[in-house]
DNA sequence: GTCTATAACGAGATAGAC
DNA sequence: GTCTATCTCGTTATAGAC
C-alpha cells in the first residue's frame, strides 16, 4: 500500500502547499493582523472546517508562513554565501548582506511578516527558532573563519559590558572574543536596520541609489566587526 | 462671543484628545491594520457619523497619530538633547539615541506604527514629513557642530557610491563632507534596527542585559561617523 | 484512518431603514 | 442617533464519503 500512501501524502503535501500561497497572497493585500481562515478557505474552494485538517487553528497557520519565510530568507542567504565560499571573509559577508536585502525587496511582505511589528494577539512559539536563526548563524560562521584563520580583535568593551558579552560568546560563539561576538550581534540588528529602513519607505526622499548606499555600509559594519578584507 | 467660541474650540480640542487617545489604546489592543472609527465611537459612547465632524476618514485619524508618535518621539529626544547641550558631540549623540530606545520602550505600539511594517491599504501622506524628520536633524545638527569645531572625515567613498552621497549631502546637511553624511545616515537606519530587535523580540535569548548593549553599539555608530569625544 | 461538508456557537463588524 | 437585519470571523461537533 506505499503507492497509495504515496499519494495521500503526496496530496496533503500540495493542499498544505496551496492553502499556504493563498495565504500568502492575503499577507500581501490586506497584511498578517487580517489573515482570516475563513477566507483562504473560500478562496480555494473549500470549506473553512477543511482547513483544520491541516492547520489546528489560525495561528498555527502564521507560525508555518513565519517559518517559510524565515527558511526562505535563510536558503537564499546560504546559496549567496555558497556562491562565493572559497572568497574572503569581507566578500563572504557582503553577499550575505546583499542577499537579505534582495530577498526583502522581493518578498515584502513576507520580510514584515518576520522582522516587522508584530502581529497582535499572537506570540512566535519556540519552533520558529531554528529557521529564524540561519542568517545570524552564517554570519558568525564567517567571523569565525576569519578568526581563526587571522585573529580578530574588537573595540574594548565597557566595564558594565564585560559580563553580558561573555554570556553571549559563550552562547553564540564560544571561538570568539567577547569584544567581537558584541559588534557582530549590533551589525547583525544593524543590517536589518538598512533594510527595513528601505523597505518600509524611511529612506524616501533620503537615499535614492540604494544599492551603493547599502554596499558601503555593510562593508563598513564588516569592519566593525573586524573584517577587513 | 470670544468666550463662547473659545469654549466650543476647547471642547472641540478635547473630544478631537479623546478620540485619540482611545485609538491609540486600540492600537496596542489589536494593532493599526484594524483601527475602526465605529469601534473608538463605540469605546466613547458617540455614533460613528459624529467622528467623521473630527477626523473625515480613518486614514486621517491614523495620520494625526502618526504624526503624533512622531512629534512626541521627536519631543522626547529633543529634551534629553537639550539636557547635555553643553557636552560634547558623543555625549549629545548618545543622549539622543537612549531616548529614541527609551520611547520606543514606553510607546511600544506607536512605534511599531511609525517604524514598523507599513500598514495595509495606508499611505502617509507628506504633511507628516516634519514631524518625522526630528530625530534625524537633531543627529544631523550634532554632527555639524562637531564638524565645524574639529572637521570631520569620513572613509574613503567607493566611486559608485560618490554621486549619490554628494547629493544626500546637498539635501541633508551642505556643510557636510559626502563621506560623513553617507556615514550619518547609515548610523541613523541602523539605530533603529537596534531598537526594533530589542522592541520586537528578535534580541529575545540573545541579548539578555539590553541597556549596556545598546549604549556601547550607540557609541560605536557615532565613531563610525567621526564623532569620538 | 483520512478527509470534506453541514451546521452551529458567540462574538464582532456593517449597511440601511427609521 | 437608534435599531435591526445581515454579514464576517475562529472554532467545534457531527455525520458521512473514500
Amino acid at each position: 500500500m506505499s503507492t497509495a500512501q504515496g499519494a495521500r501524502a503526496r496530496a496533503r503535501m500540495e493542499i498544505t502547499a496551496a492553502i499556504k500561497d493563498e495565504a500568502r497572497r492575503q499577507l500581501a493585500g490586506e497584511g498578517a493582523a487580517k489573515l482570516s481562515l475563513r477566507a483562504v478557505a473560500r478562496e480555494l474552494g473549500m470549506v473553512s472546517s477543511a482547513l483544520y485538517r491541516y492547520f489546528p487553528s489560525r495561528d498555527d497557520l502564521l507560525t508555518a508562513l513565519i517559518i517559510d519565510a524565515y527558511d526562505s530568507l535563510g536558503e537564499t542567504a546560504e546559496a549567496a554565501h555558497d556562491a562565493v565560499a572559497d572568497a574572503g571573509p569581507l566578500r563572504r559577508w557582503t553577499a550575505v548582506c546583499e542577499a537579505v536585502r534582495g530577498w526583502a525587496l522581493a518578498h515584502p511582505h513576507e520580510y514584515a511578516l518576520i522582522y516587522g511589528s508584530p502581529v497582535p494577539g499572537y506570540t512566535a512559539p519556540e519552533a520558529t527558532i531554528p529557521a529564524a536563526s540561519r542568517v545570524g548563524l552564517l554570519l558568525v560562521g564567517i567571523v569565525r573563519d576569519a578568526h581563526e584563520k587571522d585573529g580578530l580583535t574588537g573595540p574594548a568593551l565597557p566595564a558594565e559590558l564585560r559580563g553580558e558579552a561573555e554570556r553571549m560568546a559563550v552562547d553564540l560563539a564560544p571561538a570568539l572574543p567577547p569584544e567581537v561576538v558584541a559588534a557582530l550581534v549590533a551589525a547583525w540588528a544593524q543590517l536589518y536596520g538598512l533594510v527595513g529602513f528601505e523597505l518600509f519607505g524611511q529612506f524616501n526622499r533620503v537615499v535614492e541609489d540604494r544599492e551603493p548606499f547599502f554596499r558601503h555600509a555593510v562593508t563598513r559594519l564588516a569592519h566593525g566587526v573586524g573584517l577587513d578584507r
